[in-house]
DNA sequence: ATAAGGATGACCT
DNA sequence: GGTCATCCTTATA
């Protein structure tokens, strides 16, 4: 961009939008066809507005895609966790919107298909993706990615050396999102549905084989609810391998 | 105002 | 298998 280039600003906020996502709310198509790839169309709203254990599986073998500063970035999604809205009976006790609404959570009970970005630990980012209608909660956790596309900056952005083994870029709900840059200030409340959004979930195509069913990794509650879902057998997928699960196919 | 703890990852034995 | 870094969110007073 050049330096008298036209500064967007987004309604209500006192901060500029970056220059990276000004390129992206122009259009990714010309881009992606320099690129020379194809990464399908983004999935429509509808596809969220259902309950997470059901909008899960079939998430898996999506592509989330992020504009950066350093090209595009996207993985498949071969891990995912689902996390209940507290309308369900019973409620969920591991999910963040447990609770109801909070500053931190409420882009939950907003529309579907917007980015759930949280910091935890200190040091790290998880991502979800809200699901049901707007005044429901609900979300699905994305746990590993298969790198796709820009493995040469996720292995910057994690600070490994290029070439690094494909589980190490992007097998763990951080580990996906430092390789990815993705951040709660950068990219919390980002609407994937959204062709011109930075980030996105699309469809390319990809048929998805046999699915595990898995509990749920790292939580203290409700910790045999069968709300985990991988690509049976994937390589990247996290998570020690012990855990015991059922092989479903998709209906 | 303050305290408790977390949907993790890296490194150690 | 175990430890721990590190800070934000939340609950409670």
């Amino acid at each position: 961009m050049e330096e008298n280039a036209q500064i967007a600003w987004r309604a209500g906020e006192d901060a500029p939008i970056p220059l990276f996502e000004q390129r992206a709310l122009e259009g990714w198509g010309t881009l992606l066809a320099g690129w020379g790839f194809e990464l399908g169309h983004p999935l429509p709203r509808g596809f969220f507005e259902a309950s997470p254990e059901r909008v899960g599986p079939r998430l898996l073998g999506k592509v989330l895609a992020c504009y950066t500063p350093g090209g595009v970035l996207a993985g498949r999604i071969v891990e995912v966790e689902a996390y209940l809205g507290p309308h369900n009976d019973p409620p969920d006790p591991a999910a963040h919107a447990h609770r109801g609404p909070t500053p931190r959570n409420r882009v939950l009970f907003g529309p579907a298909g917007h980015a759930y970005v949280y910091a935890i630990y200190g040091r790290y980012s998880c991502m979800n993706v809200s699901c049901e209608v707007e005044g429901h909660a609900g979300c699905v956790l994305l746990r590993a990615l298969e790198p796709v596309m820009g493995l040469a900056q996720m292995a910057v952005n994690r600070g490994l050396e290029a070439g690094a083994a494909a589980r190490l870029l992007t097998s763990g709900p951080s580990r996906l999102c430092q390789a990815l840059g993705l951040t709660r200030p950068g990219h919390n409340g980002v609407d994937l549905t959204d062709s011109g959004s930075a980030l996105q979930i699309r469809d390319d195509g990809f048929a998805v084989g046999e699915v595990l069913v898995t509990a749920r990794i790292g939580i203290h509650e409700a910790v045999d609810w069968p709300l985990r879902f991988a690509l049976m057998g994937h390589t990247c997928v996290s998570g020690p391998k012990s855990l015991i699960g059922k092989r479903v196919l998709l209906g």
